[in-house]
RNA sequence: GGCCCGGUAGUUCAGCUGGUUAGAACGCUAGCCUGUCACGCUAGAGGUCGACGGUUCGAGCCCGUUCCGGGUCGCCA
């Protein structure tokens, strides 16, 4: 039977104790780290949410307090009244080595059977196993801490925005289905049968819908969902600080996100990040580091050698450069000796699962460059090539002949996976960077039309309107994403206010009439009553934990996340349902 | 949906070319121990080798299927 807390009241965290505390008579709580039973002396290490404290029974102990701390085991919840004196040896690993405390009265409120895995720092335990007993798993400390953090990193956005005369306002979790972008998340409606709610995507339309009723300037700690595959840094809820202002363009947007970040770290991580943040334009990210969410903390930028092999006889290059691609290189500095063959060869099999033709390689490891295509070369475009590309002895380049759409993203993969794989990327930097002037439209190969790269609110740049209908390559949005070490944390635009525009702009992407009635017909009206210049973004909470916890997945950062195939392994859910719900909601299951 | 990696004691792992009774460390249980803090010492318990099927005289090991987990591509306006 479990004993209660009744006479006894908490005075201290264990983890709060210090040499100052020396004298006082104090009632703490926690759990059992580890019982040291050395015959005559007992040890216990108690710890709570701030830490631990060494616990002393000895022959100064009441005995029947003592026989009980014989029986006690890890991870055992106990109360503890005693005195805090001094260590005889002090243990200088924790911060409340220098003290200990002689127990009085010790009650054990909970006893605790032996545990699945070890709660200690450091854990080796399998994650899945860890995801079972989620609950045990957040007793340890570092994932304990990342959670802590995690509160502390949401209180600080949280005081700036309240700070900037941000109002807070939550916005509907149960809200229509727009069949645009990921998937939804849907929820049966019992009153409505046949009809559904969804989980929202993001609060979109709501928070412009705010600024059309005056709030000016809107946050939420939102919750997100989206019904697609997971990643490392992808979970199908998250939190997105979420943030809408009036009367702003740009500019202005992006100078608030900066500061949020200049004070997260600041604050959070006593880190200064120096503001203005750098900037990007989305092509001169794709032309550099073949991607729009570039990793600048390491070089390896992508190399346009076509003018070095426009004449050659190379088919490759040539029948790429004739489609209106490109060939372009990066180099490996130093890497001839680790990037073997073989090595090379596992690169060149990467390439190709993500649409590379192939890639050709110079190695230079003996007297002279290995060319892999030197057959097909002159010497003097050999030159011009190694003179343009900067290769050293001891270099590896990497050259992809193809569309720039698949040339540079396909270099930029390799560009990350070779810094990954030989740990190019320096640590403890933060480089923060804007990504600005997307394009707006998107050429699908597929269906051969101009398709929308982002939703279909976002502002086009005004210098671009005149080619709204007559060349979509030429029209740009107001659209910015913010990137922190190759993670888009951000992403935001300036909305379209104006009726007509907005009617075009559905015009643009092949929606019908009746389509913008049906999903969007109340915010087309409500842009009809007066609409306030307006623009946001919103910023991932949980990837912005992620990086300022040097975690390495969202799992790290979220109390109780979901694995790749998007159940929950503590809950087990989702599950079945009984017949009983699914008719009450109309549903009937199709056998598989 | 594709590709890659993993699954052996409670946990982390080892297990040779397929060959006797599958090992180690930690944890757990019991005993001893008055200054430990990864306490120490002694003894002990603990295994559906993810599952199913196949090859073989013989399978933890080889083959096939499948389940679970991780990474990634597609996907994520």
């Amino acid at each position: 039977m479990a004993e209660f807390m009744t006479g006894l009241k908490r005075t201290h965290y264990c983890g709060d104790l210090r040499i100052e505390n020396i004298g006082n008579e104090v009632t703490v709580c926690g759990w059992v780290q580890r019982q040291r039973n050395l015959g005559q002396l007992i040890f216990i290490d108690l710890r709570d949410t701030r830490g631990m404290v060494q616990l002393a029974f000895d022959d100064t102990t009441d005995r029947t307090i003592f026989d009980k701390a014989f029986t006690v085991r890890s991870e055992y919840v106990l109360a503890v009244k005693g005195i805090v004196r001094e260590r005889t040896s002090k243990n200088k690993d924790i911060p409340t080595g220098d003290i200990e405390i002689a127990v009085k009265d010790l009650r054990i409120l909970s006893k605790a059977e032996t545990p699945p895995f070890e709660i200690v720092d450091n854990s080796n335990a399998n994650e899945e196993l860890r995801l079972k007993y989620r609950y045990l798993d957040l007793r340890r400390k570092d994932l304990h801490e990342n959670i802590k953090k995690r509160s502390e990193i949401a209180k600080c956005a949280r005081d700036y925005f309240y700070e900037n005369n941000f109002v807070e306002i939550e916005t509907p979790m149960m809200i229509k289905s727009t069949p645009e972008g990921a998937r939804d998340y849907l929820v049966p409606s019992r009153i409505h049968k046949g009809k559904f709610y969804a989980l929202p995507q993001s609060p979109q339309i709501y928070k412009q819908l705010l600024m059309l009723s005056g709030f000016d300037r809107y946050i939420q700690l939102a919750r997100c969902f989206r019904d697609e595959d997971l990643r490392a840094d992808r979970q199908p809820e998250f939190t997105q600080i979420d943030l809408e202002m009036s009367f702003v363009d740009m500019e202005d947007i992006m100078q608030i996100a900066e500061g949020l970040v200049k004070r997260l770290f600041s604050q959070i991580m006593n880190i200064d990040i120096t503001t203005p943040l750098p900037r990007l334009t989305y092509t001169e990210a794709m032309e550099r580091y073949g991607s729009d969410k570039p990793d600048t903390r390491f070089g390896m930028e992508i190399i346009n050698i076509s003018d070095c092999v426009k004449n050659c006889e190379f088919a490759v290059f040539n029948s790429a450069l004739s489609e209106g691609g490109s060939v372009r290189a990066i180099v490996a500095k130093n890497l001839a000796a680790k990037l073997t063959r073989k090595e090379i060869d596992k690169l060149i099999e990467y390439s190709k699962g993500i649409g590379a033709k192939g890639i050709a390689f110079v190695r230079w490891i003996d007297d002279t460059p290995n060319c892999s295509f030197s057959k097909f070369m002159k010497q003097e475009e050999l030159e011009a090539i190694y003179n343009k590309v900067g290769i050293e002895k001891g270099d590896v380049v990497l050259i992809a002949a193809d569309k720039n759409k698949i040339v540079l993203p396909v270099l930029g993969a390799l560009r990350l996976k070779i810094a990954k794989q030989f740990d190019l990327i320096p640590k403890g930097l933060f480089n923060f960077l804007w990504i600005t002037d997307f394009p707006f439209f998107e050429f699908d190969e597929e269906t051969g039309t101009w398709v929308a790269m982002h939703h279909p609110f976002t502002m086009p740049k005004e210098e671009c309107l005149q080619y709204l209908d007559t060349a979509p390559e030429k029209v740009f949005a107001k659209a910015y994403d913010l990137v922190l070490n190759g993670t888009e944390l951000s992403s935001g635009s300036i909305r379209i206010t104006d009726y007509e525009l907005q009617q075009k702009m559905f015009k643009a992407l092949n929606l019908t009439e009746e389509e913008i009635k049906a999903k969007f017909g109340f915010l087309v009206d409500a842009y009809k009553y007066g609409a306030p210049p307006h623009g946001g973004m919103g910023i991932g909470l949980d990837r912005l934990s992620m990086i300022m916890c040097n975690a390495q997945s969202l799992r790290d950062v979220t109390a109780f996340p979901k694995v790749q195939n998007a159940s929950e392994l503590m809950s087990d859910c989702p599950s079945v349902v009984d017949t009983k719900q699914l008719e009450e909601l109309g549903l009937k299951l199709i056998e598989k």
